[in-house]
RNA sequence: GGCGGCGUGGCCGAGUGGUUUAGGCAGGGGCCUGCAAAGCCCCGUACGGCGGUUCGAUUCCGCCCGCCGCCUCCA
């Protein structure tokens, strides 16, 4: 069974499911106001490869993932280019979907967006107003903090330490600094809704419980973000819950940033890298491949470097795919996740054993890809010796664990041969049959300048499409553009 | 000020009280190959500093130094 460090107990303990063959499961998305940045998708590729791997451990998954489409920064987006909050919503909702599908990240199951939840937020903050938990300023309304039972802790901090740090401005009407807005009222020109306690939109601390309980119900097992959603906003998503006196998540999950220049990657420091511009510039694999590298819960920091390690790393899964010609095995590991691979025996069986050991240590995927790489070895070494079948079946062992950690291996790039391409290569072929290698060279710097390398092997050639451009990685991801 | 985390061989990155080791990348040597590519074999002997516990610590404890994050919108 799975156990996931929980922030709750700052310990690692078993997931206990509320259903035991189901996992409900939260992230905390996006708020769609600019494009993505590595930092996002390294948060998308954890999360998508802790829901694979709990469904090829044979549990159900239902995840879910909010769309922040109205906050602060659309509005002042919107405002600035002229244009609809709607809009500016729809464009990078939009990004984050083409982006997270490049990555080749699944969809969660639910997406629900925040403006479809208004009416159920209402009732919330009326609920909440009618329990005297909440109350009305001009500004707004506000949860009284000190109301609620054990606040604080996520933070694991008591009230008062968290108050002697608050670094939030000085709202003279809120009866303490960490009261949070449920509800901020309507300013001219804001997208606005009519409610009961005066118009307004919702604060974004509210529509993250709604949704979640509405979609997974109370208790559900897992929420989860970047630590930074720890605080404020997991802990005020769960005070709210708290004052209505319903069960929230079981389980707290949080990943570690994506650092740049040795600093937090962020908008302000204009020290980021999109997505769009990762994968433009490498195999989207790599990015996932170098994440997965990492324990997710620690820090890491994306260099030219560490990109080009893992392209290669990613090389030598992608040969090992190639060497045994398992296109078949490729397309039945994207989608056939579960245990067929299980069911199997011996050295199969251990790698299995293996991979999900460490995977259930609080998805120790480092560990994890270490066992694959050692595999991806003895394969070789078992085929050098002619032990075709083991050597085989080891292999296909390492397609589908890649598969469980969204690592669709490559056999070749058969489909995008073109005409040119195969002509070159049976002209090449037929010139070193009849020992014409200058011939022979002379095409394949040709094919080489078109991006592919050959591998002359006894089975004929093979065509390798180059993946690796690290080298064009070339903006340094540190200090203001 | 409060809280959390980190410091491992050229780089990245696991792990562990003591026999033999993560793993990847890079580097050196060799095998294979017409030459390559892929693959294989061999080579580095590391755990921030100072104390303590121990027969023995990189691993436990204390202190120190350095780094990072959160306490504000943020993945």
């Amino acid at each position: 069974m799975l156990r996931l460090y929980d922030t709750a107990t700052l310990k690692v303990r078993p997931l206990e499911l509320r259903d035991p063959n189901r996992v409900s499961f939260y992230a905390c998305g996006l708020t769609v106001y600019d494009v993505p940045h590595i930092g996002h998708g390294r948060g998308w590729l954890v999360f998508d490869v802790l829901r694979r791997y709990l469904v090829f451990s044979g549990l159900a998954v239902h995840h879910v993932s909010n769309v922040t489409n109205v906050d602060d920064q659309i509005i002042k987006r919107a405002a600035a280019e002229g244009r609809t909050e709607p809009e500016v919503a729809a464009e990078f909702e939009a990004a984050w979907w083409r982006d997270s599908d490049a990555l080749g990240v699944l969809r969660p199951d639910d997406t629900p967006r925040a403006t479809d939840y208004v009416d159920k937020m209402i009732d919330l903050v009326s609920d909440l107003l009618a329990r005297d938990v909440a109350y009305r300023t001009s500004t707004g309304v506000y949860l009284d903090v000190s109301r609620v039972e054990g606040y604080g802790l996520l933070a694991h901090q008591p009230l008062e330490s968290l108050l002697a740090g608050a670094r939030v401005e000085v709202d003279p009407e809120k009866r303490s600094p960490l009261d949070f807005a449920l509800w901020k009222r309507a300013k001219t020109g804001e997208p606005t809704w009519d409610a009961p306690f005066g118009a307004g939109r919702p604060g974004w601390h509210t529509e993250c419980v709604v949704m979640s309980l509405d979609l997974l119900g109370e208790g559900f097992d897992l929420h989860g973000g970047g630590v930074d959603l720890i605080f404020p906003h997991h802990e005020n998503e769960r005070a709210q819950a708290i004052a209505e006196h319903r069960a929230f998540a079981r389980h707290w999950i949080h990943h570690g940033w994506v650092m740049s220049g040795g600093a937090k990657m962020s908008k302000s420091l204009h020290n980021f890298v999109t997505v769009a511009e990762m994968i433009e510039r490498s195999d989207p694999r790599s990015y996932r491949l170098l994440v997965l590298r990492s324990q997710y819960r620690s820090q890491i920091e994306v260099t030219p470097t560490s990109v080009e390690d893992a392209e290669k790393g990613l090389g030598r899964l992608d040969a090992l795919a190639r060497r045994f010609e398992l296109r078949e095995d490729l397309a039945l590991g994207r989608s056939a996740l579960t245990p067929s691979v299980v069911a199997g025996e011996g050295l199969v069986r251990e790698e299995v054993d293996r991979f999900c050991e460490r995977m259930d240590d609080d998805l120790d995927t480092p560990g994890a890809l270490a066992g694959i790489f050692d595999a991806v070895n003895r394969a070789n070494v078992m085929a050098d010796r002619g032990e075709e079948e083991e050597a085989a079946a080891l292999a296909r062992t390492v397609v589908t664990l890649c598969g469980v950690l969204g690592l669709a291996l490559r056999a070749d790039e058969g489909a995008d041969l073109d005409e040119a391409v195969r002509r070159l290569v049976a002209e090449r072929d037929a010139a070193r049959a009849s020992g014409d290698y200058g011939r022979s060279d002379a095409i394949r710097s040709e094919l080489a300048a078109l991006g592919w390398t050959l591998e002359d092997t006894a089975q004929g050639t093979r065509l390798l499409r180059q993946h690796t451009h690290g080298s064009r990685f070339t903006r340094p991801p540190v200090g203001p553009c």
